[in-house]
DNA sequence: AATAATTATTGGTCGGACCACCGAACCATC
DNA sequence: GATGGTTCGGTGGTCCGACCAATAATTATT
């Protein structure tokens, strides 16, 4: 019998443009690189790096991508201020940076949570099709392989699509990303997957008997048992570090 | 008296893989292209497009960026379901996808605004330093240079930025992405102009004074405005395809 | 039947060439 | 003195062709 590793990420055996493109952009979060500062040429970039100047290219295209640079044609690449041209996408290297989260960024994010997330769950109880609430009572009743962190996470994507909303899909798919890294955490108590269970039975009758108001608070009382169990968590670890 | 060109975007001189990045963007968000689907090879796509195949891959790497696609090295590019992993950034191309806006998408946006912005201006009513404050009044009333929108814009960052949650400012990033692109429309109009003034200074006022239901207030009433006429220019110029 | 080795295919990197574009310096014209 | 060409060096954009590295499918081995 083999051991079983599962590991959360593949590794870093990045490709080589991958690594490069990480090794700027914490340049630039960081502050190292000012705003409007120019980058090195790429060939100088490609020089200093050791590779080649198609690898440095790679790289330099993913952050213009992501709003984090300029290139002009004929000139060279421009630092962006990212807290003007930021992207969510940034969130993520924000919130790891340093050992540990970023408590501050972390907060940030369950504020915008619940802020967003209980009209989500209002405007899905009004605008929810049959076939809507077909796909989610399979979502919470049915489906028996998954896991309950795969089920939350379907059940809440689920209901942004009833939503009628692209919006809200977009950005609960940002915090979804951070759920499937971190949020097996919560459910490690058992008590938080008996909450979601009671959760999803009651938000699908919200939503099934067309009830808003309903629906916004079921939804705001289980954000506010995650983001409680959340920051429990983080005082609990955050003395100490990084956690296992 | 020579004659004042104002143009607000700067030509379209494309690069070669921005447009093929635009062309697959299509495919894939209007669903041409199914998600799970594999995507030519690169060299295929560089013989079909009569491109080199580097340019193909610098296409392709920043659609990876952008989550649309995902890269395997020895196996191929798959098409990703924007619908699971997109971003916000996606949102540009489905707003314009078509003729005129997807009024379906931007009232999406207008409704998120609606409710989060708000409670960014009471937060920051709430968590602004002396700092802050200053830097906002100068935006109110200094900066004589600055047109209505700049100045606009500027508020709004500015009162993101006292918020101390950067989850809001680089929300308020991206509505102001759109602001930059069509808010000129919302102050051809004099009324807006004049109710911008008074708002700024409202909202400066409620800042000051630390009041965050003032503040709330005030920036839902504003976006109600805005929205409104947001509302009455489609309407208005929906039946007719492009606006001027 | 299970496993190992082989091979074809595909993405990743390389080096070097040339093109398109920008900015600065310089020159010509008025 | 100011304006508009011209030139030139440097930069990003594209191309070519080659090889490396990972994957999946195939074949050979046990």
């Amino acid at each position: 019998m083999t051991a079983k590793i599962s590991l959360k990420r593949p590794l870093n055996r990045s490709r080589l443009y991958q690594e490069i493109e990480e090794v700027l952009m914490r340049d630039i979060l960081d502050g190292r690189i000012a705003p409007g500062e120019k980058l090195p040429t790429e060939r100088a970039l490609a020089h200093d790096l050791d590779v080649n100047r198609s690898t440095v290219r790679a790289a330099l295209a993913r952050l213009e991508g992501l709003d984090l640079i300029e290139i002009r044609h004929g000139d060279g690449a421009y630092v962006r201020d990212f807290l003007e041209s930021g992207n969510l996408d940034l969130l993520r290297y924000l919130l790891l940076r340093g050992k540990g989260f970023d408590a501050g960024v972390l907060g940030g994010m369950l504020e915008v949570r619940r802020i967003v997330v209980p009209e989500m769950a209002a405007r899905a109880a009004l605008h929810r099709s049959e076939a809507h609430l077909k796909e989610l009572k399979e979502a919470v009743s049915g489906l028996p392989g998954l896991s309950m962190l795969e089920r939350d996470i379907l059940v809440h994507h689920l209901i942004a699509k009833a939503s009628g909303n692209i919006l809200y899909l977009i950005l609960l798919n940002f915090f979804n990303k951070f759920m499937r890294e971190f949020g097996f955490l919560y459910f490690e108590d058992p008590r938080n997957v008996q909450r979601s269970e009671t959760f999803h039975r009651d938000i699908y009758q919200a939503l099934a008997e067309r009830r808003p108001e309903e629906a916004r608070r079921i939804m705001a009382e289980v954000l506010g048992y995650a983001e409680e169990a959340i920051r429990d968590y983080l005082d609990q670890s955050a003395p100490k570090g990084e956690p296992a």
